[in-house]
RNA sequence: GCCCCCAUCGUCUAGUGGCCUAGGACGCUGGCCUUUCACGCCAGUAACACGGGUUCGAAUCCCGUUGGGGGUGCCA
């Protein structure tokens, strides 16, 4: 029987799911679904203080949003401490390991004063110290030779022996260091290929050390992906960076869009075609072709990657995956507020993220939505959307953005946005009597087409400009009445589903504001 | 300090000794389309870090320099 290619993903539970880790993952399920072999996850939480049922659920749900699947597991380290202290033990016995009683801080102070490079220098080596509380293992690390890592990206690895200290495989709690962890596991686990982040990479030789110790024979191959990077190339950080893959999933991105994305981050086709179908990067993606620098993640592309998506969903996709954004119980502004969190942290890197983004949400009414009218509302929603898709998609970098422009056709109030006031409605020629009589034709008219729209309101146009010598636009107060704004999706439709009714109203409500801001305009004039 | 990794347009990448006057994508700029905003289309901008080798020939191989990053925990 050969040896099943197998891979596993290993994340340490630590509260969400760091886009970096994602892409770990992917990578790991790219290259075992493409040569047919097995993920494996694996949770690793021998530090007690990882241990949390909400702590493993913010790791699997995300993945399960992206799409990436396991054929075993989740494995948890701390099930298995009876296999870890039973390779300690071993290792103990072979004098690969032993015990050690320096505090973390008795080390520090001895380096310092016996004035030898930071870190520990082999000072309980032969001590006999015995076992108990706060005792630590350390392994004995060769003193010549070199261990070398063998890496599909970046080839051998090699790390003289001497510059490696003898390290803690067991905390003076008792439980083991990830090092001993992963030896184990991957060992007992039969995982073929070990793909991480680069970050691990001088940590390998210490597994590979305990591999040898404890007799496994052959080892993993490894394969140390580059590190996701910010705009200043220092690797992303949860404090510095956006790095919480759920908020990508609130802001309205789409998995497949971001999957699609994150397999570009250090490899790429060789004929060059960035957005495709999961299963031809499967088909064609290649670990040994991963670049070895590290990459800058950038949203910018990300969005255009979303944006491509979103304009490849038909109507009823696009209505349904929007759906949790028109509806949500919470007034849409909490989802800007998260906006405008990120605009601090990343200020510096991605100005150039609000440029897509129309600001155009002056129309916005509070909507305290009870579970009862939010039903009604949401059918309606999706009845907008899906009827208005192909105009929204041209417009949308990210789902969180569908509201934005049919708003005004859910709402029954309407807020007007000063600016575009000002431009079209009082410094717009002979608005008043366009208005007035775009309302008359259209009372008199059945409503019943985008078509029957279009040519009354551009038909007045037409006449007022003949009639008066100067050139009279319709289309923009009419916009400007209804919709709050002057920039928005192409007018007739949207005029249809909100229907005469209100359609009237709203010139009406706007003829009214025009007259009342003239006459004060006449007064303060006099 | 020590150890390790890395280096093609601003960014993500293609490129594995001749197909390279270096290709694609994002971004940016200009144009076309358009009675809003967009989408779309067209064009332009822009790179092999530097210095030595090896070779008939180097972005591709070797060495060095510089620059960047990671690690240096009883975190993973």
């Amino acid at each position: 029987m050969t040896n099943p290619i197998r891979t596993r993903f290993a994340p340490a539970p630590t509260g969400f799911l760091h886009v970096g880790s994602a892409r770990t993952a992917l990578f790991n399920w790219l290259f075992a679904r493409n040569c047919g072999g097995e993920m494996w996850l694996r949770i690793e939480d021998t530090n007690a203080a990882l241990k949390a049922q909400a702590y493993v659920d913010a790791i699997i749900e995300p993945l399960r949003w992206l799409g990436i699947d396991w054929d075993s597991g989740p494995h948890f380290q701390s099930d298995r401490l009876q296999e870890y202290e039973a390779a300690i033990e071993r290792l103990i016995t072979s004098g690969h390991a032993y015990y050690c009683n320096l505090t973390a801080e008795e080390v520090k102070q001895k380096a310092e004063s016996s004035g030898l490079p930071p870190g520990y220098h082999g000072w309980s080596r032969n001590r006999s110290i015995e076992d108990g509380p706060g005792v630590v293992v350390r392994f004995r690390s060769p003193d010549s030779g070199t261990t070398t890592v063998n890496d599909l990206i970046r080839g051998q690895v090699h790390f003289k022996n001497e510059t490696l200290e003898d390290f803690v495989i067991r905390r003076g709690n008792g439980s083991p260091t990830f090092h001993l962890a992963n030896a184990v596991d991957d060992h007992d686990m039969g995982i073929s290929h070990v793909i991480r982040g680069e970050d691990l990479l001088n940590t390998t030789p210490r597994v590979l050390l305990i591999w040898e110790a404890l007799k496994y024979g052959k080892p993993a191959t490894y394969a140390h992906l580059p590190l996701l990077v910010n705009s200043k190339r220092q690797k992303l950080s949860k404090r510095r960076d956006d790095v919480a893959l759920n908020e990508y999933r609130e802001r309205g991105f789409l998995p497949e869009a971001l999957v699609n994305y994150l397999a570009l981050l250090g490899w790429g086709p060789t004929d060059g075609v960035e957005i495709r179908p999961l299963e031809e990067i499967i088909r064609l993606f290649d670990l040994t072709t991963v670049k070895p620098g590290s990459a800058f993640f950038d949203r910018n592309k990300l969005a255009h990657f979303n944006a491509t998506y979103i304009r490849s969903l038909n109507p009823e996709e696009l209505a349904e995956r929007a759906e949790p954004f028109l509806t949500s119980g919470k007034d849409r502004t909490t989802d800007d507020s998260g906006d405008s969190r990120q605009k601090n942290t990343t200020q510096n890197t991605d100005t150039q993220d609000r440029r897509r983004n129309t600001d155009y949400r002056n129309t916005r009414v509070a909507s305290n939505s009870t579970s009862p009218t939010c039903k009604v509302k949401s059918a309606a929603a999706g009845n907008v959307v899906t009827t208005l898709a192909a105009d929204i998609q041209q417009r949308v970098t990210t789902l969180s953005e569908v509201p934005n422009w049919v708003q005004w056709i859910l709402e029954d109030t309407i807020t007007y946005d000063g600016k575009a006031w000002q431009k079209v409605m009082l410094k717009g020629h002979l608005v008043v009597e366009v208005l007035t009589e775009v309302a008359t034709r259209i009372s008199e008219d059945s409503f019943t087409s985008p078509e029957r729209i279009e040519s009354i309101v551009m038909g007045v146009g037409d006449e007022l400009t003949k009639r008066s010598g100067v050139r009279v636009l319709s289309q923009a107060p009419v916009r400007v009445a209804v919709t709050g704004t002057n920039v928005g999706l192409p007018l007739w439709k949207p005029l249809e589903l909100l229907g005469k009714d209100k359609t009237l109203a709203r010139l009406s409500l706007a003829i009214e504001r025009l007259r009342n801001s003239n006459t004060s305009n006449k007064k303060s004039r006099e």
